[in-house]
DNA sequence: GTACAACTTCAAGTCGACTTGAGGTCAAGG
DNA sequence: CCTTGACCTCAAGTCGACTTGAAGTTGTAC
């Protein structure tokens, strides 16, 4: 497979897979003349880091997990930590949706008056605040001409 | 109060303080020769700006919401519709939980073989590439000599 | 054998949310 | 009155993850 077929089949531009390459996510199994060749299962990995990303991962963090190259050695511990920061966060992102759900129906004059709104503040500060780093689902940014979101 | 007992007890750096106010977000009462002088509904103002980031508003999106000034004038239907993104967020944050969690402890030689890991690759790509970009909890870089974190 | 579209490299630009630094001002304490 | 240190402004830098552009090379179709 040549670049662009990698792109087509996974989605993903091709400067973002020689960035990919680069970083040492993913590896072409070679060159005719000066083009990448990629093998089948580049597109596996391609998926594997998206996922990754979409949990929070930071391209250094999965081209550590990801290993040099075949399959994921994959840090159990690291992955248990992550899935307990991930459960953090949907604690916190649960609070949130729920008061934000709240402060759209009540009727409080100003929302710092409304009690449930401030119990989800004291909730949503006391994960937040003397904070670890949490950072998740990274925007994806995408030059948009695909995915025109009707809405909004 | 001045900026630094604002940043004190807010826990924001003046710098941030002096951006967001820049930006809008917050307003200063006025001036004691050119230091800025703030009331203290600002702090009030300040930790609903923080929850709107954790909860993956842009700051630009927060000075839309947060209006001009006293009460905040949100927009409900905003607000709904954001508290509904959330929700996506939390049914895809939680699938890739119990996946880590699970290829934590699995034992399939590559997670690829694993179906449950293919599930969960299944799920998180249905959710993620046909995507609207999500944009949850933006990291907190914070220059980290706080917040050790000791445990983990 | 030649055109040309598709690839290549490398440097630089972008975006959001801040931070940092240089150089300046000034209120309060001694 | 003078020092000092906290504040000020404005420009530029940073970080991660890419994208964009210029300039060069080449497989492939004609």
């Amino acid at each position: 497979m040549d670049i662009a077929e990698v792109a087509k089949r996974s989605g993903v531009p091709a400067s973002t897979l020689r960035y990919y390459e680069e970083k040492g996510l993913i590896t072409s199994v070679g060159r005719r003349g000066l083009r990448r060749v990629f093998a089948g299962n580049v597109l596996e990995r391609l998926a594997l880091i998206a996922l990754g990303r979409s949990a929070g991962f930071s391209l250094d963090e999965l081209a550590r997990m990801l290993g040099s190259d075949g399959r994921p050695r994959i840090d159990r511990q690291l992955l248990a930590d992550k899935a307990e920061e991930l459960d953090g966060a949907i604690r916190k992102l649960t609070a949130m949706r729920d008061g934000l759900r709240h402060a759209a129906v009540c009727s409080a004059p100003s929302h710092m008056e409304c009690p449930t709104f401030r119990r989800l503040m004291g909730l949503a500060a006391s994960g937040a605040i003397e904070g670890q780093e949490k950072k998740l689902s990274p925007p994806k940014p995408r030059s948009g001409k695909t995915a025109k979101r009707t809405g909004r």
